[in-house]
DNA sequence: CGGCTTCTTGACCGTGCGGTCAAGTGTTGT
DNA sequence: ACAACACTTGACCGCACGGTCAAGAAGCCG
């Protein structure tokens, strides 16, 4: 869009982000419409089209903005710990964390996956996330602490466990984060079997 | 919908479940419209509601299919096979081979747990696959061959690396079957570190 | 105050949707 | 041959959607 906003104006645009985001979360995208979203906030539609150029731009917005939220967490988490395998774990624990304040971007995220639109974008940003594992993965192969495998693979392993128990036990129950990542931890360590 | 087929109306119905089903994983369900399902099969708009009652009811009957299809190709798989651990590795293979012969089910099954009308039924459908996989897990505990921790957690574990693992490698990329299995069966047994 | 920009309104538009149905065509059993 | 049933057609309906815009309100600066 690229609109010179006042500080009142960058509210509202936030406002409708917010508010857009967990109606899509919990009714869908496309059964969400525009009307609901304006009238949820009380406001007239024309406000929607200042700020956005159409629905689709909103929600790529809302995308972008949850990556680099979720992303900011795990920088932050593991800022400059030397164990790679403890960066890897305080990554798990900090995604947990963010996610358990942000449940709604699940079902963004899954249905970001299913719509041609929008799953490059969603790709995007889970490849650095990707990358960020990987990184570690191979500090610690270096370091012997890692089983000697294609990292990459091993990466995605860790952002599957995480993510699947993380859905499972703190979206639709909802555990005490601390011990879902203490599972999940366990479980990217060691496996089925243990040490 | 209820209503007496023949043999050529199976077939119909067949047909309009498999395209529409392939139409839905790739432009999305609510995007895909009746009128273009009907228009690829080159027939009338009756058909369809013919066959269903409404856009709905077949989303659900495909989605019903495929959990089937799934569930069938993994209890094939690990048939009578005595070893709990060795079950849930042919269970990983088997469910891999069927994904790799039924990509587009991932976008369904994604969609499918945005929504609140179709989540239920999509949940339903993993809960038995995670009960399968806890009996093994179960199994292998009391055999000493997996540590002794929730088998509800270590399933989802299981769950989460697989379908991670293939919808990288699988999916977007087409890898060989037989590694990402490996991969998948060596993460889940040992994690990052190894035995 | 006046003038400029930012923001807001809501009636309105064209379009395409999911779903209906009266009419007709094949097919099957007797 | 005939009736009964299974299936197919496509024009049509009402509606709600995403998006537009002329008009005006509110905030800000000289």
């Amino acid at each position: 869009m690229e609109r010179r906003l006042t500080a009142r104006g960058k509210e509202r645009r936030q406002q409708l982000m917010d508010y857009a985001a967990t109606r899509f979360a919990e009714g869908g995208y496309h059964p969400t419409s525009v009307a609901e979203i304006v009238q949820g906030l009380g406001v007239g539609k024309g406000v929607f089209y200042w700020y956005f150029d159409s629905k689709e731009e909103l929600f790529l917005e809302i995308l972008k903005e949850a990556q680099q939220g979720m992303r900011r967490a795990q920088r932050v988490a593991y800022g400059d710990e030397p164990d790679p395998v403890r960066r890897i774990e305080l990554g798990i624990r900090a995604s947990l964390r963010w996610l358990e304040e942000n449940r709604h971007v699940y079902n963004l995220f899954q249905f970001a996956a299913t719509e041609e639109q929008f799953a490059p974008a969603l790709r995007r940003g889970q490849e650095v996330a990707v990358a960020d594992v990987v990184r570690h993965i191979k500090d610690g192969i270096v370091e012997g602490k890692v089983r000697d495998v294609d990292p990459e693979v091993l990466a995605h392993g860790v952002l599957g466990v995480t993510n699947q128990l993380s859905r499972i036990y703190l979206r639709d129950r909802h555990d005490s984060v601390e011990e879902i990542a203490d599972a999940a931890v366990a479980f990217c360590l060691d496996g089925l079997r243990g040490p």
